[in-house]
DNA sequence: ATTAGCACTCGATAAAGGAGAGTGCTAACA
DNA sequence: TGTTAGCACTCTCCTTTATCGAGTGCTAAT
């Protein structure tokens, strides 16, 4: 693959990017300057084609680029653009911990990155698996009924209602939390199974039946359903892509990101670290197979705790995607940070 | 209008409803036995076309409703079905008191809803205005900040993270956390504001500062914020219309609804009692103009706290959906009394 | 190795030609 | 007078045909 190779197939790519329609010899040779003629740039692209990198939608149409295209664009070709620094301001001023709650950080996050790229955005919330415990309660409401509080010391809180027997009263309770406090204060959640609980069994003996009900209820509303929660950003920016005017392929998409164990599928695929760009079929979900994938993961504290995403068609911006979402990366991080 | 016509118009409505193609007198005359041949039909077309109940889509083709024709139908012919006694049983049982929270059983009415119905449901959950205070506490996390838990006597859970001086320390927030419990306590939110506030700032003078700072998020997050919060069900439903086989047109109405803000203005309409069916343009937002909203109320206890709406075209099974939604409001009102 | 020239391909767009469903009108009928 | 059969007419939808033009691949000249 020789450098004028190079030159026209990033050509083509770019251009295919920008206007959505096969890019022909004449084209590339004037738009981009090869100083050579339309016609050895038609002998490069037969020899791309065979190659495999470039695909014809039919006999004398232009060449679009093929799935292996893009990725031979983004592995080899792409140069990384700089954010204007005006863009630059915007995502750092408005994720500088005007927001101070973890999770509404991360929303705005979303909406932001959809926003700047047009694209759809998908964010993964941190687990507080590694979070501990700053205080728990449990609180009578109406007859039989009882709330279940946990903070967390980033302040996150969860919550959920319980039934409760009816032969316990408000000392109970506060008994009950008394114990569950001290126990459990300032361990992390995923510390709680293994010894911890049994000592608090035994602790509470006369009351096991409702206790054991109450961690059980813990570990389902906060190790299952609400760790690793999921926000979307630009769901419509579908509409805005040319791929996707036909209906069913819209439908089929957004039925697809409905589903929240979709959107935590796509993401979870790996846990390495650093930019991942997934292209058509690299993706595991059919219904993706159009599409782009872009993530990366985020930090604090050195330690990654949740993953990015933004999906666009494969006739995507890679460039700038990438460079939008690494510095909104950056910016997030730095926002938990002081959040 | 003679009984003849009312029967040519209802049979045309339901045709239509049920085949979304413009009606020919043929299939009225021969479908729906009237008993009479399709000269004669054709008559009675000529004169509801002419009294403003039918259209032509053009010369020559069947008839469809007109906006009046639907008013008409909806407010005279309309025949109220009984509910299958299964799908009585399924909604019944689905809504039976599974959960535990308001919310929660309202987001599983607004899903239940749409796939009975196959159109997009639109429930506004209560105000939590005269819910009382059963609890409230001051929690310090982290440096600086604090979380503030509001549970009222239903067992709705409120919470927001809010920034809090250095000087303060943790008896401090004992301490405001009592004197909150105390005043607050068994009050309905519609009445913190008047005269508890100024005798709660007197009390704790010192603290002033912070103290404001509390109730004002309190207010904020509790009344703007969280009231009359908004839940869809089957918003994609859209796509299975014929009449929205126009991709801008579904985009149109799905921007309309990502808007909470929209929904409400939707459903807050009118605050009266009892059924309402809005058609096309009876509907205040332009995009809802080719759409129809049926709507009801809920209520606890005898008093209405929300708002049931269905949408979905023109163009929609009145009759059905006015059933289902009818009994399960009722049965989501038996609900939300078993909580 | 590059390029000009040229015949050829194939989608997109427009124009033309039925086919069919349904109407409105007229005249006959009970 | 209300109802109906008959019939010409209208208009959309679908298919067919023609034209256009962008872009290619090949060949021969440079």
């Amino acid at each position: 693959m020789d450098g004028r190779k190079r030159k026209v197939l990033h050509a083509i790519i770019l251009d295919y990017i920008a206007t959505a329609d096969p890019v022909g010899s004449r084209t590339i040779a004037k738009k981009y300057n090869l100083g050579v003629s339309p016609a050895t740039v038609r002998n490069e692209m037969a020899d791309l084609e065979e190659m495999g990198l470039l695909e014809q939608p039919y006999t004398s149409a232009g060449r679009i680029p093929s799935q292996l295209g893009y990725r031979y664009y983004v592995d080899s070709l792409m140069i990384r653009e700089a954010l204007p620094p005006e863009i630059k301001e915007m995502i750092r001023g408005a994720l500088r911990s005007r927001v101070k709650e973890t999770e509404s950080l991360i929303q705005l996050s979303s909406k932001l990155l959809s926003q700047l790229t047009n694209y759809t955005a998908l964010i993964m919330a941190p687990s507080y698996a590694k979070n501990t415990l700053r205080h728990i309660q449990l609180l009578a409401v109406e007859e039989n009924k009882a709330v279940i509080i946990v903070v967390l010391d980033n302040g996150h809180v969860e919550h959920c209602t319980v039934e409760v027997p009816d032969y316990l009263n408000p000392e109970d309770f506060t008994a009950i939390s008394h114990i569950l406090n001290e126990r459990l204060q300032g361990l992390a959640l995923e510390q709680w199974k293994p010894s911890v609980l049994k000592s608090i069994y035994s602790e509470l003996k006369y009351k096991k039946k409702v206790l054991n009900n109450i961690i059980e209820i813990i570990e389902n509303s906060l190790a299952v359903d609400h760790d690793n929660k999921v926000f979307l950003g630009g769901t419509l920016n579908i509409f805005n892509q040319p791929e996707f005017k036909d209906i069913n392929k819209v439908k089929g998409l957004l039925s697809l990101l409905e589903e929240a164990e979709n959107i935590k599928d796509i993401l979870q695929g790996e846990n390495t670290e650093g930019t991942i760009v997934k292209i058509g079929t690299e993706n595991a979900l059919e219904g993706m197979k159009d599409c782009s994938l872009i993530t990366t993961t985020y930090e604090l504290e050195g330690e990654t705790i949740g993953t990015i995403g933004i999906l666009g068609p494969t006739r995507m911006e890679y460039s700038k995607a990438i460079s939008i979402m690494e510095f909104l990366t950056k910016a997030l991080t730095e926002g938990l940070r002081n959040i």
